[in-house]
DNA sequence: ATTCGCAACTGGTATATACCAGTATTGACT
DNA sequence: AGTCAATACTGGTATATACCAGTTGCGAAT
């Protein structure tokens, strides 16, 4: 192939990236500073609305800036960290860091175990379980959302409790079960337009999902929960043992 | 031509996802089939093309497709699994579960530490390290790259080996290191052009980052891991003990 | 039978335009 | 001072078009 790609400039919009990623990575723009819209952009570096438009998408993407719908773009802010070797409850670990972290509660049910659920639990098909999904604030800002399954005839009046803290913490000092193990699973997946709605990000973006089964001493699981976050916003940390 | 001016209930880009995304999940497009072009979906959904390309777009952030450059996009196939809490090499994880894992080496180096490499390593800066990175192949698709820091002084003449196994067993068999723990952190992240490039992957996509320090019996790194990670083709299980 | 070049694809980049639906500010009126 | 409507923003959706640059397969020339 004789195709000289000398000048294999890079696209408009990658250029408008790099420009607009080294402002926010010097601190130009700092955390929760707003970027320039799509129309200024379009202006600043002579190029259309559409072009600029992909060049803020990818900067999105890649979890420097988050968008409020028909408000703007914002710079992110730093990622949280959530050691989970060590707990097995988010709201514990970051209070016990000293994160500035808000729940609140967004639907309790009761509902029987399916399938899946009953399996994790190691529990009966029909089994009754609490259901409760709450959202997650860090310095104000939407993080993650929980969805937790407690096995309810372990913990019967748990809905009775004010559920804007560590539920483990609940569970161990009004019914006595401690949180002893997890088994974890992370990945990444789309983020569900109803989720997407709380966390106040147009919907289809990609997240972290982090499924976890709680055990207690025995290593009977109590608790199975679901969390769905922001990607740009967490890191998590672990410690690995190697079995011989 | 006539515009639907009434209720959209959803955008038509979301419509076409949703029907594609359904041809996936029931298996009428199985593993690695190619999804239809960008123009054939404007065709059949009668869209223009930038609204079928978004369509298209959107089903491979939610990590259902892949692309390959001018070629079209295929299905993604099921997710590995990786276990970061008993294994500190995922080759040796996949080796033991089985997995059609084929590592090529990219490039070797010999470099200095520098100050954030040094104490992740607890040696001096300037300490003799090699550097080597890999892509690893599962069932033939780029899943992964590795970036490994090795301290040189502890296997002098690691690189005359072949690299293309676990360099964890490597260590082990030939210089009686054995890896006992590890420190993993996982983060979304996007994915760098570089490394889009040897993945097969449009770049700016989000990813999966996973660092690892690997310690010796006596609690002493000796080796430092960067992987990046195809999101939609991976997912990481741990398990976490509370400590009280 | 092999080679080679030409379609006929594929996605990637980019423009120009239009309208919709929320948000935020401004300013006139109460 | 407080209310509220107009206005000037913001991003979201969508069309139509153009050209570029790789990939792939087919058919003609060797």
């Amino acid at each position: 192939m004789n195709r000289p790609v000398t000048n294999a400039p890079q696209p408009r919009f990658r250029q408008i990236v790099d420009s607009i990623r080294n402002d926010i990575v010097t601190g130009v723009l700092p955390e929760h500073a707003a970027l320039p819209s799509e129309r200024v952009v379009a202006d600043q570096y002579d190029v259309s609305r559409m072009t600029a438009r992909r060049a803020l998408e990818a900067i999105e993407a890649q979890g420097l800036a988050y968008s409020e719908d028909r408000r703007g773009r914002f710079v992110s802010p730093k990622r949280v960290r959530y050691d989970i070797s060590n707990r097995v409850s988010f709201a514990a670990d970051a209070r016990a860091a000293g994160t500035d972290l808000e729940i609140t509660v967004v639907r309790t049910r009761a509902i029987r175990a399916g399938g899946s659920l009953a399996a994790d639990l190691d529990v009966p098909v029909g089994e009754k379980l609490h259901e409760y999904t709450r959202l997650f604030c860090i310095n104000g800002h939407p993080t993650l959302i929980e969805t937790e399954y407690a096995v309810a005839h372990r913990c019967p009046d748990l809905m009775d409790h004010d559920l804007r803290q560590s539920t483990t913490q609940l569970l161990e000092q009004h019914y006595g079960i401690s949180a002893r193990t997890g088994d974890v699973i992370i990945r990444m997946r789309a983020i569900q337009p109803d989720e997407a709605a709380l966390l106040g990000l147009p919907p289809h973006q990609a997240g972290i999902e982090l499924e976890q089964i709680i055990r207690d001493d025995e290593g009977r699981p109590f608790c199975f929960g679901r969390q769905i976050w922001r990607g740009e916003l967490a890191e998590f940390s672990a410690r690995a043992i190697v079995n011989r």
